[in-house]
DNA sequence: CGCCCTTTTGAGGCATTTCAAACATTGTGG
DNA sequence: CCACAATGTTTGAAATGCCTCAAAAGGGCG
């Protein structure tokens, strides 16, 4: 359990070298290595640059290799919306199948790197490796799940609980990835995490003062250290012990 | 443009004696007919029966026949969240994809048919009927951009903009069926709406009797008559002429 | 015909937003 | 290196949209 690092390493070069090898949509099969043709790391790409905006022709998927970028869609009336935070080894894209354009926009939160897929259709993607082409639909599917999940936080659960819940999933990727699961650092504003959320900034701001009021958290600016991680399941409404559970709405 | 029927036709036999084919997610290739092998409707379905339930293990994919149906998601803390209703033509499984195992539940609003696509894998789906297997993702991509704009607008409409939103969404997905845009029979109870729409049932109600009131719309229990159409998307946040646009979050 | 579920209507409460302003931080040019 | 501007964050007080609670009316079905 070597899991005390707060920064996400990085590194360039082939699959084999690459630090997101673990918790990549593509480490699933022979395709991810040095091969001609296999996925391989872009240049660095800096804060606030786009990836691909809504809109945009599809023209290839994307996995980020390190660094982190948000994803949000915009609506006829001018709302934003941001859908998503990816963390490295995550499939960028996706959406952009059903009708070969992006349905939402990418950009960076920080300097990253990410790796190109080219795509030109399902048949070729799969003719040309069966192996990614199947891995980046289940990592579409999984993506589809976390939509729903997040659509049923905001519809039902109040500030503090989604609050928690951000917080408990930024915990769970941090782990997954062989960092801290109770020390990390936010590399998102808190405008951000209060448009995920769907909550205004000062809602977010106070729901970290709270937290940190209760002993659950200690913040300092952008670094969270999670003090009592069964304190913030209960908040977020997950059962940890014999609880009476709520009935739905 | 011979749009003035306000119920779903019924048909048995396979694909190219489907009334639903015109708007069917299978209908883009010629594994789209009558041959042995092909996708064919199953007996009908009662209303209330489940297709298959959250956590099931994926057998096959279904694409709804005719009738309508609902999916729901239910959380760890026993919340319950209609995800999306479903309509004759519409993939229903996709999420599934992910780990094999279904993470939403179906169940019908009122009797149906469906077709069954058994799947085992990716690689299986693909060799078999690429054309299918290309439309079948292509739908889910489709379905992830649906569950966004949704969460946007639970998070950040109105209760009248989504109400609003709603009735649109039917209206279209109605008319493309070959159904009246302006007038149709709601196959599900207020509940529903209320939940899908995460509001209270006594909201949704008097959001029935508002936009009654103010001439947008006729309702008798579930027949619903759209009146005025730019009015209800003006309601809805869409910009209909032009409108000052508000500025998001 | 009567029970039960769905739908409607009314009144009050509360979580979160909105508005307003101070404060901290980062970057920039002098 | 410091002043200044721009952005990001925090805090307080008032406003409000939707929910909760309570109860009655309407329809469907055995």
């Amino acid at each position: 359990m070597r899991a005390n690092v707060i920064d996400f390493p990085r590194t360039s070069g082939g699959c084999s070298s690459c630090a997101s090898r673990r918790s990549c949509v593509l480490n699933s099969g022979e395709f991810c290595d040095d091969r001609a043709g296999a996925p391989h790391a872009s240049g660095p790409i800096a804060r606030g640059e786009h990836i691909y905006r809504q809109g945009d022709r599809l023209e290839a998927l994307y996995v980020l290799r390190s660094g982190s970028a948000k994803s949000y869609i915009d609506s006829e009336d001018g709302l934003e919306q941001i859908v998503a935070f990816h963390f490295p080894g995550e499939l960028l894209g996706f959406d952009a199948l059903g009708d070969d354009s992006h349905r939402s926009s990418v950009v960076m939160l920080e300097t990253a790197t990410l790796c190109r897929v080219p795509y030109q259709s399902c048949s070729s993607a799969f003719s040309r490796s069966p192996e990614l082409w199947t891995a980046l639909v289940r990592a579409g599917a999984r993506q589809m799940s976390v939509a729903h999940a997040h659509g049923l936080a905001l519809g039902q659960k109040t500030a503090v609980a989604r609050f928690a819940g951000f917080l408990l999933d930024l915990s769970a990727r941090f782990g997954n990835r062989g960092c801290s699961r109770v020390e990390f650092n936010l590399s998102m504003p808190r405008q951000d995490i209060a448009n995920h959320l769907s909550l205004a900034v000062e809602t977010v701001s106070r729901l970290f003062g709270d937290l940190q009021a209760g002993g659950i958290i200690a913040v300092d600016r952008r670094h969270v250290r999670i003090l009592a991680l069964d304190e913030l399941q209960r908040t977020a409404g997950y059962p940890v012990a014999d609880e009476p559970s709520a009935a739905g709405n």
